[in-house]
DNA sequence: TGTTGGCATGCCCGAACTGACATATGGTTC
DNA sequence: GAACCATATGTCAGTTCGGGCATGCCAACA
């Protein structure tokens, strides 16, 4: 990832609190609504895989990848990138367009 | 990135032809997927951008990156994350719906 | 209680990605 | 042609990310 400035933001992205993020940090608006972004996918990929009844080493296998790296995956973790979530939520049978969908679900704040 | 068999792939993410990338080549149908959603992501930024009246320069510059980096990654090129790529998108203004509408875009063979 | 299974966390270190620079190509204007 | 601009390409040192192991946590259950 990268981001220059990387100094908080290590905090954030695994400290959760979906629809903020940027609220109590200096976050710009692209950077809150990437990792907003990612936090969403992340979210979508364990709700999926759940309704495969498919175990995190499953999914880890069929990424050639391993249990613990998915662990993180799913956690939205900030060592992982959007390559390997998206990668993952292809291999749980997730469709571009329904990929699509959870990109766009966009500024919606909870879920319940 | 990292996919394990990262063998000939290498030619393909800067070869281009759009609608195939697999046909030609032993891909798994979810890497196919997963590289024909980088290029279509990566031509919708340059488009954009363009629209935009906006130099690769300009744009590196907000992404704190620079021009040459910015060119591979408009260009596909395969040393390029889909974490830069959208966060390169953000960049040019679009938003999450519009990102997920360049992705669900899917498996569209050409554009005209 | 001991065991088993699924998930989380920390760590190592090799692989992949990144910014920056140098340089090349192509177009425009004088 | 020279100067200039936007873009493309190659390279590389430094940073980030990846697989995989070790280990911890917790619930289920016999």
């Amino acid at each position: 990832m990268n981001m220059k400035p990387a100094k908080k933001k290590r905090l954030v992205s695994r400290g959760w609190v979906v629809g903020s993020a940027k609220e109590f940090l200096g976050l710009s608006d692209d950077e809150a609504a990437f990792i907003e972004l990612k936090l969403a996918l992340a979210h979508s990929l364990k709700e999926r895989r759940l309704k495969q009844r498919m175990t995190q080493s499953q999914l880890a296998k069929r990424l050639e990848s391993s249990q613990s790296r998915v662990a993180k995956v799913e956690a939205g973790d900030r060592t992982v990138s959007l390559d390997l979530l998206v990668r993952s939520l292809l291999a749980v049978g997730m469709t571009r367009r329904e990929i699509a969908k959870v990109i766009a679900g966009g500024t919606r704040t909870r879920a319940a």
